[in-house]
DNA sequence: TTACTATAAGACAGCGTTGTCAATATATAA
DNA sequence: TTATATATTGACAACGCTGTCTTATAGTAA
């Protein structure tokens, strides 16, 4: 069990410079009152010896951590990844460590283990994932455990709680509205998860667009997925066999709408001229398809760099905004067809 | 800039079991020479009280932190998510954080990144993933720096470092036997990126199966790509306008299938009947696109939790094996043909 | 010059652990 | 029983930093 390698110490700095440790101590942490040329000089030191701090022992002495965690329920990999790059992004300019924490959102111990980890780790703040974000016990106990948080892409129940959140609703119905003015009427949709509230902004925009747009839908037309590629699949086969069958469908998410494209091809349809798909999330594989899907793309990685820093803003109590409603936008591709 | 909850120290434990700290130290880390009585006596009052030793002052006090960080270049999400699920779930059950750093293969400041977060951060050990593991002067860097490490995937050079890899070559030859077996004997190869040698392993096993069964492979069914969509595109249209067309093709990895599979389809070329098609790494969208892609498996999860684990054994001196090699398994879909 | 203020620098305790070494209790042998 | 070895426990100084309080220095006004 080998201890660390030596490294420069704050008393190796101070001992350079001549002057005191928590006048090294000032230079760091970049406090006032300290002359140019003393700062000067010990910043010196500091690059000729390659010093850096002892976070730990920082970390110690002050009494709190510099740490945020991401808590996740394995969603897609591609979504956790693009949010991860963002927080990581963000968190690396301002000196912050990430610890990420996979859980099981239908876990029984869910509760309990994040408050260990929160404990073990004495990590100052938590970011949260859909559809994590729509748990009411986890932010209750939060709450009580007085961890700074910021909810990412939550559904809209929630209003008091610091969040990023797209314009879900708003882009479904953009999307929808494009479908309606390629002369769709016929239009169904697939539901996501019954958890993932955001998810589910989704179906709200799109009856956002009919409602204006003065179209009925059919009651058959609605189905409920869960989010999956198989789901999608099921989804895709009883839409598919209605005797009015729709001319569009607008699936939840790629994968979902990847089902519908599989679907359709077994049953010899052409896609867009039979029939239009359109998904969400804007998935790589959406533009590997055949044929390229459109579908709805949310800024991701500032997602991520926007709610790390908003969390990090309440920790070093820069009173910033709370929420923020980031735009998604339509990417159109070959999988719609105008009929009108 | 709120101070940490105020949290139960080793202090209260002791106080309230009646015992010195270093006793509740020795519960706490398992020492041995402490009485059965003891260890129960202060154990109740740790759960009675919610205990957690403060990572911190550990970390101060043993001069080693349980920190390991996870290099990587941004390759593609489901590669890296794949992996460091195994990886967070080891280091979970070890009691080990992990640290995740992407970072740019060919930035000119890599190495003094890596040198700085390892000095910043005093992480213990780190796992390297490709093509970052290919990267010699890199490896120098941290065997200068001692610190332990795990590489993933490295190319077929390496051979005296730590490392987890899987039996790519054996798996390409049995893929391309595969091929052969259905009777194809004009197959294409289209390589990955020539910085990313596991990746060039993959061409090395086509090779080795061509030559045990006496397949002569023209130099023009050799294509150069870059891992990406687009450039297994390039190579596809290559191919698909020689005159002697191969009648399948063997993609180093799923993207660049991907590409070979859009490019038939615009030449009007059925998949499987006109094109057998073979991409490599099962990534989700392999299942999702028409038809299926048949495809190799690795272990993903599985090789991040081996090399976390590995990793860990050097820390802690348990003289584990060094080398591991995992199967990559076959995953046969729809994408190719018997044409004997 | 003296008296006073603002600014700069330092001394020292303490953050919550673990390592070292000393002290005590218990078991064993004589 | 006493002496001796062994198993338990404890005291105390680190670990490397920051917060608080004190002191020294420089600047300003009278």
């Amino acid at each position: 069990m080998k201890k660390i390698k030596n490294v420069a110490t704050m008393q190796d700095v101070a001992k350079e410079a001549r002057v005191s440790l928590k006048t090294v101590s000032r230079v760091i942490n970049k406090e006032p009152n300290v002359s140019k040329k003393t700062v000067e000089k010990v910043q010196n030191v500091i690059d000729a010896i390659d010093y850096q701090p002892n976070s730990f022992a920082q970390t110690l002495a002050r009494g709190r951590t510099r740490i945020i965690g991401l808590l996740y329920d394995t969603p897609s990999p591609n979504y956790i990844s693009h949010i991860m790059e963002g927080v990581l992004a963000q968190c690396y300019k301002s000196d912050y460590e990430v610890i990420i924490h996979p859980c099981k959102f239908n876990d029984a111990t869910l509760l309990r283990d994040i408050e260990l980890l929160i404990k073990r780790t004495r990590l100052s703040g938590l970011l949260i994932t859909p559809p994590l974000s729509d748990m009411e016990d986890l932010i209750q106990l939060l709450k009580e455990l007085n961890i700074p948080r910021v909810l990412i892409s939550p559904g809209s129940k929630k209003v008091d709680e610091p969040s990023v959140k797209t314009n879900d609703r708003e882009a479904s119905a953009q999307m929808t509205n494009y479908l309606i003015s390629k002369g769709h009427k016929k239009i169904a949709f697939i539901k996501g998860h019954p958890s993932h509230l955001a998810v589910n902004d989704r179906a709200k925009g799109f009856y956002d667009s009919l409602q204006q747009a003065n179209i009925i839908c059919p009651r058959e037309f609605i189905e409920n997925g869960l989010n999956s590629y198989e789901s999608g699949l099921d989804c895709a086969r009883r839409l598919l066999s209605l005797k009015d069958r729709p001319t569009a469908i607008f699936a939840a998410n790629d994968e979902m709408a990847a089902g519908v494209l599989k679907i359709a091809q077994q049953n010899n349809l052409n896609i867009p001229n039979d029939l239009s798909v359109v998904g969400f999330d804007d998935t790589p594989m959406t533009k590997m398809i055949s044929p390229p899907l459109s579908t709805v793309k949310q800024p991701l990685g500032l997602m991520g760099e926007k709610s790390a820093k908003n969390l990090i803003d309440q920790l070093e109590e820069k009173g910033e905004e709370k929420y923020e409603v980031m735009d998604s936008t339509l990417v159109i591709r070959d999988s719609i067809s105008d009929i009108s």
